[in-house]
DNA sequence: GATGAATGAGTCTTCATTCAT
DNA sequence: GATGAATGAAGACTCATTCAT
């Protein structure tokens, strides 16, 4: 190979990409994104064949990142509310510390060229907090709602979290808690 | 006290508008609004100033749409549970009822344009229910955190409600009942 | 209608593409035509949906031409020679007269893009000359060939001979007298 | 004497240009000429210094090649008539066997680059069949017209006589038959 | 007011060619 | 010599907006 298409210059668009969708949303010019990335307007369709497939592809890598942020660290063996508490400060933590893909991705997600293989890959690396999940409903911990209805609540309760301490971020500590009690007594019995 | 233009004609394409979108995304021609409407592609600025005016005017009316669903009505003399159902209840059956209102408000939620002044005549019809919940507040009802994470606490688990409900319509009430007890747990005092 | 789209234009525009065409081939960019009409790069597209669309049209006006220059004047009650030599003298002469519609023709006869419909359309008024075709053949006039062949014979020698003429104008008639002996001789019985 | 470069990774080019070019037209992108040569993209520029350099050294290529069709096993000693449909039989039959190498010939000779160096190298095999029409002349077989005429107007009907035999396979050689008649008719003296 | 043709900047994408490896 | 990533000019087409009718 001449010049193996580098990984290094593939991240640089991916980045370059949250930058400038976060400032100027999905219908942002391709160029805009190369002009960031520093590259050639032409380079971009190197490393992504079309737009639409530099979207898909931002997509895995941010919830790739977000799951990785929630469950780093994961306390496998404390108690349910610790877990589900971890993965709630994760979640939130990353989407406070990383504003640009947390908006990305929330426009990515009313976006409507998600392709079927994207919306799986997406939600794939979550299976681990589903099987805690299952765990708790076993245990009869959480209240008897579908699973899938908690991953959501939580993605829900965080989103919303989210933007009250992107607002008023003196009051962040308070809104990341009150949204854990708030997540906890929605899902477990009384 | 001027109705001037059609007010039938700003209607027909504000509908026009909502089906496009909804089906295309918010980067969809106005050409295809005006296509709908039936109407000619110029008249669509005699309207609405601009495409982005369009948008945020489309904003105010569906906000508005949509605190009217809830509201009417509106238990005022009953239970703070049974009111904040009733709110509960109008919202999701709003939501469930035209897909593509719901579908599009989602969308110019994570626009880059909507203007201020939008995003307060938005609220400003959901007063009422923040008297409600002040009320609420003061029994110690609820919680004791900000009345504003109430509101949006019931904004984003209906959001999340009515997304399962669609996708799965044999059990639209089960979800509904599931999402008002998740609701109420989260807020109230245990 | 506030402007009806003129027919006027869209003829400027089919007779500037005629120009660029044969100045730079079918590659040449849509830009250069609208120069050359002198209307804006956008509204070649209100007249022709895509550039192959416009070069489809562009055929088919040119067979129209072309059928005009041979039929015009067809001396109907006259012998079979006259007959045909009428048509091949308003061919050849079209074509020298019209270099570029006769260069653009055969680029666009090479060319991957044409319909199956434009490819009838472009034959269709020829029918008369078919028709006339059999006549002779059924004289015995003719040789006992296929008809069609007859017309491919009189197209392929008319486009030979008007290369010549091209090349040599001083020599220009003795061509086109020679090319028609050469076409009687080809087809007709000895 | 030098081979410089590999001769075989010439003709693979070359012969996939063929290829290339019969199927999706001079506008194909080279890249699609290496990739079907089973070489890099930018060797094809070691061979050839740009794109129209390959589509004339393509076209001198294929006019040596059906030159080569035309005349072996000319049969010098023979009759006009014999000599004259070896000759017309070698044209056709290579065009029809070669249908690719067949269209693409036609479509660089309206294509605009050809080179005068071109133009003239690919009419240079043909001097020795220009030597055999020079004789029949003499001996006043044929029609007292310009010697070019001859050989121009085999190609044109041979060029007409190949659409049909491709168009209708089954009557193929009655075509080849009838089409040399004509030309025999069109060219010489009654 | 209504119409829809006209406009031309802006977009994504392609591709011949170069050049570092 | 071979490779293929990088380049960026060019091209077809779109679309919000204007304005003559």
């Amino acid at each position: 190979m001449a010049k193996p298409k580098s990984e290094d210059k593939r991240n640089a668009i991916l980045s370059a990409a949250i930058q400038v969708f976060a400032e100027r949303g999905l219908g942002a010019p391709t160029a805009a994104i190369t002009s960031v990335a520093g590259i050639a307007e032409g380079s971009l369709f190197t490393y992504f064949k079309t737009k639409d497939e530099l979207i898909n592809a931002l997509y895995r890598e941010l919830k790739l990142e977000l799951a990785d942020a929630m469950m780093s660290g994961f306390p496998r063996k404390q108690s349910v509310r610790h877990r589900l508490e971890h993965v709630w400060n994760g979640y939130v933590r990353w989407g406070i510390a990383n504003p640009d893909q947390q908006r990305v991705l929330k426009q990515i997600q009313v976006w409507g060229g998600l392709t079927e293989e994207s919306k799986q890959a997406g939600s794939a690396p979550f299976t681990e907090m589903q099987r805690m999940t299952e765990d708790a409903v076993t245990q009869r911990i959480y209240k008897e709602i579908p699973e899938t209805l908690i991953g959501a609540t939580l993605v829900a309760l965080a989103g919303m979290t989210m933007d009250f301490m992107a607002r008023e971020p003196e009051k962040a500590e308070m809104y990341q808690t009150a949204g854990f009690e708030m997540l906890w007594a929605a899902v477990t019995r009384r």
